[in-house]
DNA sequence: AGCTAAACGGACACAATGTCCACTTAACGA
DNA sequence: TCGTTAAGTGGACATTGTGTCCGTTTAGCT
């Protein structure tokens, strides 16, 4: 179990990362700065997290967690029970709403391949791999992959960006996932 | 126009890099490293590379031009003449080759939001944007930027990297491809 | 209170970045 | 052929970040 000063540390860290993580580019968040900020020497910091997208990723599994148990057990269309076209079109719709709520904590853990190898992935995968064979459609385990791509964060900061709305957004991946899983 | 001695030594410098991409990690080529591989001194590097990506990108290029050309005015699929799904297919098997052959310096050339900015990609959306339009699909700006998302190379390289075949990612890909743009 | 193992924090060695500037050399005209 | 000159060269330098190491501190337990 976990020492006090070690939780109370452990805090600080996460409060100060969240902070730096929002306040500038989220890419150039340094350990150094994240210890500084927190007030805790580097030696403390390196203890818990080897680099920063272990930090990032701590912040984000609370948030990811949310939307994992509505996948799971959840109303329909994100829970089991509609068709795997309308469901794929609603996890693309709450994967978008959390990269909008989120984007600066997922491009802070988004060191390329790093992203494909947190559980978080796994589990998107599992799910989009289970839609795509209950819609009869071939090659689920490439398909998979290949439908989550366009959620990369980076992908989605360039189109915010450019000027890209939300919604715009959301419509395009609903027509993605229509056509692609549709019943046919 | 360029002197002799720099010419010179921009070859010995896109040589040396290409040998270091295609030797080790690619992501973790340093200028320095390139520098003294090349034999010139940091300041003749810097001169005409600012970064890594860079370097990378302008012995992509090359490559890249020439599949340029044959979506212009090639052969169908390819080229003009096809029906959209089809060449949308076509297109994603002609860059699933190009990734397998020159995976190394793509994923040199992979710098995070870097890639959205280099000319190459904006060739790239604006033919997947004009058969999007052509297939009358909607949402045309979005959808472009997020059909191209399975082509990061980070995405072929974690692929290729747990076993998958370029075959079986070619397969998925065309799966993508005829279901998005078919008529409807 | 005293013990012990966990936790702390800053110093250190190392690696890479990007800049600067004194020196060299290719190109060109007289 | 030889000066001139501006482009090109190369390495030293200051700066920044990384990851480790170890002497010191402190929480938790008896």
């Amino acid at each position: 179990m976990e020492r006090a000063d070690a939780a109370r540390n452990r805090a600080k860290v996460l409060a100060a990362a969240n902070r730096l993580f929002a306040a500038g580019d989220p890419r150039s968040v340094t350990m150094d700065a994240v210890a500084r900020e927190a007030g805790v020497g580097r030696g403390t910091l390196y203890r818990r997290y080897p680099d920063i997208p272990s930090i990032a990723t701590a912040l984000l599994d609370e948030h990811e967690r949310s939307l994992q148990e509505k996948l799971l057990g959840g109303e329909p269309p994100l829970g089991p029970g509609a068709p795997p076209a309308r469901r794929l079109a609603a996890f693309y719709a709450a994967m978008t709403d959390l990269l909008e709520q989120h984007i600066h904590l997922t491009l802070g853990a988004e060191s390329g391949s790093a992203r494909f190898a947190t559980g978080a992935y796994g589990f998107w995968r599992a799910h989009v791999r289970m839609l795509v064979k209950e819609a009869g459609v071939p090659g689920p385990d490439a398909l998979s992959d290949i439908l989550l791509a366009p959620l990369e964060p980076e992908l989605f900061a360039y189109q915010r960006g450019r000027g890209r709305g939300v919604e715009e957004i959301k419509s395009a991946l609903e027509t993605l996932a229509e056509r692609t899983l549709a019943a046919g």
